[in-house]
DNA sequence: TTAATTTTGTACTGATTGGTAAAATAGTTT
DNA sequence: AAACTATTTTACCAATCAGTACAAAATTAA
């Protein structure tokens, strides 16, 4: 196992010893995340991983473990990147606003032709074989976080006063919950930005709006 | 090929020549349904198939061609099978009864215990590799005719009133199928009937209800 | 310069994938 | 009974799967 291990820019600036490693981490990551998000966890084989990434097995089983070791380090990624939309909106200062950034970011993000279509949370391992369970069950438990997170911010709105006091948290966050995988599922077949939007318009007129 | 393809109560009573078929063809396609159904087309193995068919590989194929015909038996099965319920439910005589029959059958039919969770249009072939296209393509194929058979159950309603006049039957039949298609997300996080139940009726307060 | 260390490229492993060849078997037809 | 036909069983096929052994190469440390 490396020393640093998920560290370009590390804070040592000598190099260490050993024949310096030919690629970057981050962007070899970032391919295989990719690749994932396009063809799922289990659709992704490693020719297509090494391939996108530039380099050969060897040197992806040294430096991410093994093809599940590489695909929840991507997941992690894929939630920290930067156009990512889901936590950030919990910071929104009403439950409905919330609710709008993240069903309008899911519309331009799942539908953006810079990547794959959809969420990789959802596309990465909905259902598979018996090999892949404990990649299915990371994404299930990740998804459940999400969830949780989002039933939080709006009992919080709900004793804030933005949600109405016979609100239901859980019923709400379900809903969007459901409406964000949904999208997944509507930008795989090939819908644009401008239907996603429709769509998640027409799903925020179920959510109560105590002041525009 | 043989004569009869999936014809197993035949109107002529005479055996057919040749060794008898020890199995039956539609418990059979049954048994492969509910394997594609939980694992989905790709990772639905053919020792998967075979062993849950109570048969083996040369019977498989020449009862049903091959995997890939056996898949698209298996949505041929499934959208005609007894518990079905969307196309049936463009029957109810108002938009609204529409969206709630296929929402609240969604809630009951995607969380029933008797068979894997979720939709097989949405777990089939949602993300795989680029063997399994053509499989994914027909699924998105058969998504779609789902959505515009909707469109055109909500035109009607436009016309015949029960819709308002500035309705979006694109739109709304676009917002009830994501609903429908996250639903199936959420029965795979293991949500239950009462979960789905409560985000179907959630959804539901999104649609036009021009009388109770 | 030599030793130590790490990554690289090549070649390989055993297991599994979807699919099939061929003979044995179970029936009907003549 | 003999001929015919279709299915079953067993054994196999080439291709692909994830993963690795090993030696050459590239760097730092001594």
């Amino acid at each position: 196992m490396s020393a640093n291990t998920l560290n370009s820019t590390t804070c040592n600036n000598s190099a260490p010893v050993g024949r310096p490693r030919a690629f970057d981490l981050e962007t070899a990551l970032q391919k295989a995340l990719e690749v994932f998000w396009q063809k799922g966890y289990e659709g992704a084989s490693l020719p297509d991983l090494t391939e996108a990434m530039g380099i050969n097995k060897p040197s992806l089983y040294a430096a991410f473990g093994n093809k599940e070791q590489l695909f929840l380090k991507a997941i992690e990624r894929y939630e920290n990147r930067p156009s990512a939309f889901f936590y950030p909106s919990m910071q929104e200062p009403t439950a409905y606003r919330v609710a709008e950034r993240i069903l309008l970011g899911a519309a331009a993000e799942h539908s953006n032709p810079q990547h794959p279509p959809g969420c990789l949370m959802v596309q990465g391992a909905l259902a598979c074989s018996d090999s892949g369970q404990s990649v299915k069950d990371a994404l299930i438990a990740r998804r459940k976080a999400g969830f949780e997170q989002l039933v939080q911010r709006f009992e919080r709105a709900k004793a804030d006063g933005d949600l109405p006091a016979d609100a239901d948290p859980q019923g709400l966050a379900g809903f969007i919950i459901t409406v964000l995988q949904g999208l997944s599922v509507q930008a795989t077949n090939g819908a644009c930005t401008d239907q996603l939007h429709n769509i998640a318009r027409t799903a925020l007129k179920a959510f109560p709006q105590t002041q525009a």
